[in-house]
DNA sequence: AATGAATGAGCCTTCATTCAT
DNA sequence: AATGAATGAAGGCTCATTCAT
């Protein structure tokens, strides 16, 4: 049996390795050797098969906005009402698929990348651009005007909650973060309710 | 050009140089020689003068905190209630000293840097301490036995409003910033009053 | 010219380019790049096999300690009585393998190198240890309680022979060297002899 | 009262603050920085007065040598005949003056120094052919034709006993080094009287 | 498909040395 | 007489990357 197909085999391990090694390390000063060897592999067939340092990280960051993508379109599945849908959301941030120490840690690696890359930044662009389209998509039914700003304050609390468990020593508690932006957000409207009455 | 009593501009000089090269690059991917360079002298000066580039990233990162702490503390002395007080703590953060392009790049990459670094994370943590203890002296009055939950509330959306404005591309405003905080802190009270009556 | 299996020829290399540059600067103040340049590989090669330059100097000191102790046991070999043996051993400290002008500075770098590297001295102590065992092993039957003095003096003298011989500007003589030890050895087996009748 | 005459005092102290840190450190691989400070006094002035590192080194070798000297010839003065000068000289070159752990490690380092430095060369020849000529002196009237060459071996002992005794971690023991080349001396000289006979 | 071999480039760091005061 | 200030030069070491097998 040739290896056939080992291709996906080979950029999965990579991937996984990387974000192994970055949340093990706390940092992007890691190696290409590092990071083939946790992978099994050498450090040339990591190069073989993604060109270089840089694209090894891209597709780390690719991968776990992927998985974060994923999380939040089923956690949408099982949510009718626009208010659901908003706790679906953020809930999903802080699924345990994401919010897992390594990744936690990869994610702030990927944000301080974002300063100096520009393929990183555009990455970075795109999820921020997905999870405010799916925040306003809900958000304007119930806030109208306020939606925007509403917005983007859930979004800082989320990025806001991932640096600060991020940086605790004990295991990120995904319950208790999802439970601070939830509340932001019931505050808001329930003062929006109390107004508009 | 006096020839003496050198040590403490060279030291400022080098500090300022490595903010400003953090924030220009967005790294802390930079070298001894062009800090150094950036701060018109030799990298054996710079090595003679703090002994090696962790101690200078350190004493920038202590500066940062030091400019930050400053800050704080001079916007507490117009303030009388613990609702002005509040208010002082989250505008101070993001005043102009503070909250400068430049500046936020760097907090971000310390913020990183405290993952691999025991030194830089001891240093965050007496920052994060001193902002959970200032914001405590003064929920504590108005929230009872809330105040912990706001209190980590309103420190992870700072974070996040910096994260979130670092990110962007324009400038930074730190007054929008400021609002979503002072927002969420003003639900929060809000909420209270309403409760107790 | 195979590619693979270069390990070890790598290292012969290294370890030849080694005692040759000590043996014509005289210094163990020499740079792994003028090795590395001398034995026709890059100095990052060097440091690929060897880890770093101290080890590199230990590889070539224990290359020489090899050397020397083949060169013994082969002396040793032909030998039968323990007069015999005691001349094989001290004409092998100065076979030509041994007493050519670039092994004896690099004796000499050694020799200095143990007072401040742990790693040399237990090297050295090894070699000290065989010789004086040898020594002894055919001293004690002829020399009985004097044998451990004798073997000391016999054991200074070469040292000091090598020492003398190394400083010299012409090209060095085993065989002069040599009739020196010997003849302290035979001065005390024959005063022994006197004294015994 | 201006600092007259420190030059002499400057010089003396850096001299030994030289023979203290290669003594303790066991290597030449000591910075000026080191000996100044141990001098109490900054490495610029140890430029100024000596003019650069190696002439540091030389200065301190020339002194060794100078203390060396004056010691065989204060032991000269007392001894009258062939036989107790020879011990004299002996004696004189283990007296505790010389043979202390960080001169023997000096003369080491000095000896090793001579492989690349040439005047450290001459100086080592100059001290070479004084004690040669010491020796003959005295060994001339009593062996002759074999003066030379017991001459030579007697010399090269004396450098082997430093060499040992320098190597072992315990003290260094100057009785004991004295006794083992007395002991050749003695060998050689009661052998030419019997074989004169 | 996979890897050992190999290197060029670059960075941190050290240090002898100089100079102005 | 003495030193702090300053630097150029150099060395050890690392690493991403390439190539031949």
């Amino acid at each position: 049996m040739p290896k056939l197909g080992m291709e996906p085999v080979r950029r999965a391990a990579l991937i996984d390795a990387t974000i192994a090694e970055i949340g093990q390390t706390g940092t992007l000063d890691i190696t290409v050797g590092q990071i083939a060897a946790r992978a099994g592999m050498s450090s040339a067939l990591a190069h073989h098969y993604f060109g270089g340092k840089d694209q090894i990280f891209l597709a780390a960051m690719r991968h776990t906005l992927r998985v974060y993508s994923a999380e939040t379109l089923s956690a949408l599945k099982g949510a009718e009402t626009p208010i659901a849908r908003l706790h679906a959301i953020i809930e999903s941030s802080f699924a345990p698929s994401n919010f897992r120490a390594e990744v936690i840690t990869s994610w702030l690696n990927f944000y301080v990348l974002a300063r100096s890359s520009d393929a990183a930044r555009r990455l970075l662009n795109i999820y921020h651009a997905r999870l405010r389209s799916n925040l306003l998509h809900d958000l304007r039914p119930l806030a109208g005007p306020q939606a925007p700003r509403i917005a983007a304050g859930i979004a800082a609390l989320i990025d806001g909650a991932y640096l600060h468990q991020g940086l605790g020593q004990s295991a990120p508690c995904g319950r208790t973060a999802a439970a601070h932006v939830t509340r932001l957000l019931d505050l808001e409207l329930a003062q929006i309710g109390s107004t508009a009455s």
